[in-house]
Order: C-alpha cells, then sequence, then structure tokens
DNA sequence: TCTAGATTAAGAGTATTTCCTAAACTATCT
DNA sequence: AGATAGTTTAGGAAATACTCTTAATCTAGA
C-alpha cells in the first residue's frame, strides 16, 4: 500500500528474495503460517477468507507496488484462516519473518518503512470499513472502479463481486442498471 | 490498541500531555484536522463518521490502553470527516503530530513502538471487517460481546447498534431473542 | 421532581439481495 | 479445432434481514 521511491525499492530489492506465482498458484493456503512478506513487483494477487458456510470474501487485492501479508498470522506465527493466491502471473519480492526481524534489529530505514505502510495499509482498511457500514452494494461498486480503476478489466468480476460480499449474479444486475442509466 | 509494558508507558508518559475529556466533549470534530495521537489511560472514546443520510456509524471504541486518531488527516493534515468523542470522562494522553514526527527522529524505540502499534491495529480492523463482510448482525454482535466485554455494560445500546451497523430498536430484537434462546 | 433520552415491544413493510434456471459467451486444455 | 469448464448476463420468485412507526416503560441527568 506504500509506492516506494527508487531508492527505496533497491534497499528492499538486495534484501528481499525474488519469486513468480503463476495464476491461481497460492503463496498462503488456509492452515500454513504466513511466514514472508510480499511485495508485488508486477501482477495481481488476492487475500481471502472461506467462512463456514463454504463462500469466499475477498479481504484484498494486491497488485503492483503494493504489500501484503496475513498479518495476525504473520506476527503471532500462527496457522492462518486466510489464502493469498496469484490471480495472474505475478512476481513477488518476499521476506521471511527472521529475516525481517533483523532488518529491524539493523536498519532504522526499515522500522520506519514499514511503520509507513502499515499507517496507509491501516487508513485504506478504514475506509474500506466505513464504506461498508455506510453503503450498499452499488455505491460500493462505485467505489471500487475509483479505487482500483487499473483492475476492473483485469479480474474477473466474481473476485469483485466477492470482494463487495455479494454474489456474481447481483453484481452482473448492477452493472446492468449502470449501462441503462448512461 | 498495543497493551505497553510499565517502561514505555514510563516514556510515552514523559513525552506526551495528559488531558481529561469530560463525557461527551469532543476530541476531535469534523473538519478539524486531527493533530493528535491519544493513547486512552482511563474512560472510553468512539470515532464516528455521520453519513449523507445523517446516520453516525462508529468505526472504533477505544478503551483503556488504547491508541486512537483519524489516522487519515493526522498524516495527510487534511481535515477530518469524523468525530471523536469521549463516551464517559476519559483521560487521554496526546501528542501532537509535529512533536511525534521529533520523537520518531530522535529514538528508533518510537518509530517500531508505533510501528507495532500500527500493525495490531490493522489486525483487528481486518479482522472487523472480515466479520462484516461475511456475518448477519446477530453474530456481530456476539463478537462485539467478546471483544469488548467490559464495554457492553458501560455504553448505551445505541452506540453499539451503531458500531454494528443496524438501527437500536433491531439490536433490541436481537437482544430479546439472546434472552429467550436461554 | 421533571424532562429528555434510552430501551423494549410488536407489527407491517421494504429493499436489498439470494436462489434458481438457463442461455450465451470466453478461456483453457488436449 | 473441438470439448469442457468456468464466466457473464438475464429474469423472476422468494427469502431475509432489517427498517420504520408507534407507543409504553424505564433511566439518568438538571
Amino acid at each position: 500500500m506504500l509506492p516506494l521511491t527508487v531508492e527505496e525499492v533497491e534497499l528492499v530489492s538486495s534484501k528481499f528474495q525474488p519469486r513468480l506465482y503463476r495464476k491461481r498458484q497460492f503463496i498462503l493456503q488456509e492452515g500454513d503460517v504466513c511466514n514472508v512478506f510480499n511485495f508485488v513487483v508486477i501482477g495481481c494477487l488476492r487475500m481471502y477468507k472461506i467462512d463456514e458456510s463454504g463462500s469466499t470474501h475477498i479481504i484484498q487485492f494486491a497488485i503492483e507496488n503494493w504489500w501484503i501479508s496475513d498479518m495476525g498470522s504473520f506476527y503471532s506465527m500462527k496457522p492462518s484462516e486466510m489464502c493469498i493466491e496469484a490471480v495472474e502471473d505475478t512476481t513477488v519480492l518476499q521476506i521471511k519473518h527472521n529475516d525481517l526481524l533483523e532488518l529491524y534489529k539493523k536498519t532504522t530505514k526499515l522500522d520506519r518503512l514499514f511503520r509507513i505502510l502499515v499507517e496507509k495499509s491501516l487508513i485504506g482498511m478504514q475506509q474500506r470499513l466505513l464504506q461498508n457500514l455506510s453503503s450498499d452494494a452499488r455505491v460500493r461498486y462505485e467505489s471500487f472502479l475509483k479505487q482500483y480503476s487499473t483492475l476492473a478489466n483485469r479480474i474477473p468480476n466474481t473476485y469483485i463481486a466477492s470482494y463487495l460480499g455479494i454474489t456474481p449474479e447481483f453484481l452482473s444486475k448492477i452493472r446492468n442498471e449502470r449501462v441503462n442509466r448512461k
């Protein structure tokens, strides 16, 4: 969630391991500990949870220059309830939990970098929560289009529906209404 | 959101200004810039937004040892869309935006402290979002009771309803059902 | 003690959303 | 190139979760 400057990308690149995930490969599976922090170089990931009734809920997409990990699992080292999956072929830079703790000890910059990064994530998450509390699916879809304008045409609508918390059929209705309105 | 150790509380106390807010006083009003970061020593605050249709949505309560501020406004120095208000007489420790930036320059500890603090906030916020995406009001109320067990009897039900995103009348129905079920 | 706000109650109503079925389209795999 | 599986659109019926309204009771603050 933090667009890095060129210098920062270089610092990060030197410490982090690059890795390619093919479409539909898992970066994290439910039940595993999330022991890496991921920075998306190119591509797109989605983080989601499958609830008791079997429906999936996408918490977050991560596209170019965004960070993603299940922070709950990453810091507690407990098994995650989430999955992180490649929506497209995706190149990430990864750092292992222990290595990150090492870096924290060595360089102030990283502590600061990650503080700012997490702050921005939190701000975004708060906005999203507010949206969900106060708006119906139509309004939420409009905001999604604004926030993820580049993404809307790259991913299946089923994912967007799952992000918005509605069925794909209902999203289709909303889209239809939108077109007719204009 | 970060329970501090005794030493950390002392460090923080020496740098932060204490301030008492009486019940219903505002720490932050809509339209003002959120230029302090607040740590609740005793009492309870609520942060909320009033939407276009006039209903209020409580994003977060902050009780003893929790942190609260509108981070979006705090870091951008732009006017906030939120209010932060004392639910009870509340003592907070406050640090001004500039002073915090100063501290960040001087002590690594604070950078780290706030990184961890914000991480925990983010984890909590994510859980809440997940709740809202996947559960109806009944389930959300049960989780509220678990997470804020000490709070449930301290604050009016209207606030709880506003936190859950439902009308007070409907919360009353849920409560009634609960009692009859047992 | 008075008043305003909070809570409970109960019934009718609504709207958002799901569910189901089905057809058309798209992408992927062999 | 053809088969297969997944995606999107469509439409109508149905459910459910929740609101709105009214009203009576209770509670806390001035």
